[in-house]
DNA sequence: TCTCCAATAGAAAGCGCTTGCTACGCATGC
DNA sequence: GCATGCGTAGCAAGCGCTTTCTATTGGAGA
């Protein structure tokens, strides 16, 4: 019923062999051969079996990409920039390799369970964003398979995650949180802030907590006390940065400014600090992280570290492909600039 | 080197065969003996070849979505619904279903080479989100692909896209953008505005055309004359409805109101009249159309028409993977809902 | 006690492709 | 003029799994 190689030789009148050769491209096929296959496969409307294909060759075109989170920008802009870096030739028969993303919702159980399906299909390459759980089993669990994935021969990218130890082979491109965090909170104590309300992300990460480390460096280095009924914690979403808000400034009234642990949250802050009747940055400064885009059309435009996300994603796409050499050593820091805009501004005084 | 079906077969002492089906629980397997070869699979780390078994099989868990942009939260919502839904118990070997994201970047060309792709892979469904590109030629294109991804036994899903004549097995989840963009426009005209600037996006796409046609439809309703001067195409982007809103500006000095084609472009049309000075919606209106998680929170917060993108993916997925009926005709109208907000208000006199 | 059937396991034939090896020319070198 | 080698094409053996068909049980029913 579907047409196959075996159809599409016949009608050229070659071997299967060399319709595959033909299709590969890696052996040489005279030219008037390869002609005759070409029309008989236009011909014919063939299309190559990929499980059959990967199968005999022991390889697939297929390239993972482990997000928390697909409908978040954050994670948008990164899918988009491996996918973009990947497509080209593929691997083999002229096709171009598929960028298969994965929605984890930042769950380990889940993430452990598209690693597995991954490498059931053999995937050329897993790039897995977004911060690890700090957990010690599950990240041994991720690590184990991470491991095995690279035995299996897909090379495994890590984008936006600390290196794991379970796994050397896997190359890590980190975001330098913590240093980005630091810039942050200096920046708010340089205009004289003095109390500063956290809304970190979910506890047990690795990103929550090397932006609440950073955050708390820059508290120390300027000698300013670290209150803990200041910090609270909370899911990366608009939501979160509402609720915090309103809890913060009932904690201390005297708030001076909020920095949030992503700009989506940061917004919530705003959102909640507006419907407080609290001007920003007047009464109030905001800050955010990972300046995504739509953060410059926040009112004011939102002060925040911007992480080069398209850059990072670009660059693991293409280490994960073999076309940019592993950094030294296997792995990166990936730093963030800091964003000076209207959110933040000197407090006024009490 | 790896670990096959056969050496699982050893260590349990059983037939691959049993192995085999162990793995799919289709078929009656003695208790004992299933133990015994759960235990086996753990022991030696066993993963199951995908490519083999749909080889063997004949059908594979993939499931390919094709997007425009994944960076664009309008696509990653749908995509991300689209994923909820297919996740859990997959066709054969206890497997997931695993989706297969697709950046188009709306490109027609890459839009059947993506077909290919998944055909090639012989995927068990796809999704195609998106409006469809108008030019005869590229739609028959795609068409044909459509019908003969079903002929192959994928399920096809349109979300957000018109029934396509070609390919009449292909499930249709279409958006009603004229109707919204009717009742917007209708909205604007009921406060008072005139001048109406309207900032549409690419041309050639069916989504632009029916939102621009409700536009017009209400204009004509009210008797209120389409200056075609005061209709601007661009991308669906921040950039575009900035431009245009300057250049709206420029050519229509009393402009009371501006229609973008989504809520990315009204925010672009926002900083525009800011950066010009003007107040929104004191001098001028602003609508946007999509309803994206950002809208409520730009300031002032946008009126726009709010489309269910989570809860027509989480359709299409349930329909792809047959967990729901398909709509009588094979063809459903997604409606969306007005959302009136502080962007748009009664025009000041001049 | 014997037959028959349900339940369970195995043997083996592919699924459609890739690729190592072989075969066949024909031009080249001595 | 014969051996050598290069450029092409074919043969056939898998790749690791699924599934049909067959074989072997151990009761249950007569």
């Amino acid at each position: 019923m579907t047409v196959t190689l075996a159809d599409v030789a016949a009608r050229a009148q070659v071997s299967p062999a060399t319709v595959s050769r033909v299709l590969n491209g890696n052996y040489p096929v005279a030219a008037a051969t390869r002609e005759r296959v070409l029309r008989a496969v236009d011909d014919l409307d063939y299309v190559l079996n990929g499980p059959a294909s990967s199968l005999a060759a022991a390889t697939s075109d297929l390239v993972g990409i482990l997000v928390n989170d697909i409908a978040d920008p954050f994670f948008g802009i990164m899918a988009s920039a491996v996918q973009s870096e990947i497509t080209g030739p593929g691997g083999r028969a002229g096709g171009e390799r598929m960028a298969v993303v994965c929605n984890t919702g930042g769950s380990p159980e889940r993430e452990l369970t598209y690693l597995t399906l991954l490498q059931r299909q053999r995937a050329a390459a897993v790039v897995v964003t977004g911060g690890a759980i700090e957990d010690a089993t599950h990240a041994a669990a991720i690590g184990r398979k991470l491991r095995r994935l690279c035995d299996a021969g897909s090379r495994v990218v890590l984008c936006g995650r600390p290196p794991t130890g379970a796994a050397p082979d896997a190359v890590a491109l980190t975001f330098d949180n913590r240093g980005g965090g630091r810039r942050l909170t200096d920046h708010l104590i340089g205009l004289g802030h003095r109390r500063i309300g956290y809304i970190a992300g979910p506890t047990e990460r690795t990103t929550t907590r090397h932006r609440l480390e950073g955050h708390q460096e820059a508290l120390a280095a300027a000698g300013v006390a670290n209150d803990p009924l200041l910090t609270l914690h909370g899911p990366y979403d608009r939501r979160s940065g509402y609720d915090a808000t309103l809890e913060l400034l009932r904690r201390e009234p005297r708030l001076t400014a909020v920095v949030a642990a992503n700009d989506t949250v940061a917004l919530g802050a705003c959102a909640a600090l507006r419907d407080r009747g609290l001007s920003i940055p007047g009464d109030v400064s905001v800050a955010g992280f990972d300046d995504l885009p739509f953060s410059i059309d926040a009112v004011p435009a939102l002060t925040t570290v911007r992480l080069p996300l398209y850059e990072a994603g670009a660059r693991a796409g293409r280490i994960a492909t073999g076309r940019e050499e592993e950094p030294p050593g296997g792995i990166a820091t990936v730093h963030g600039e800091l964003m000076v805009r209207g959110s933040t501004g000197a407090p006024r005084r009490h």
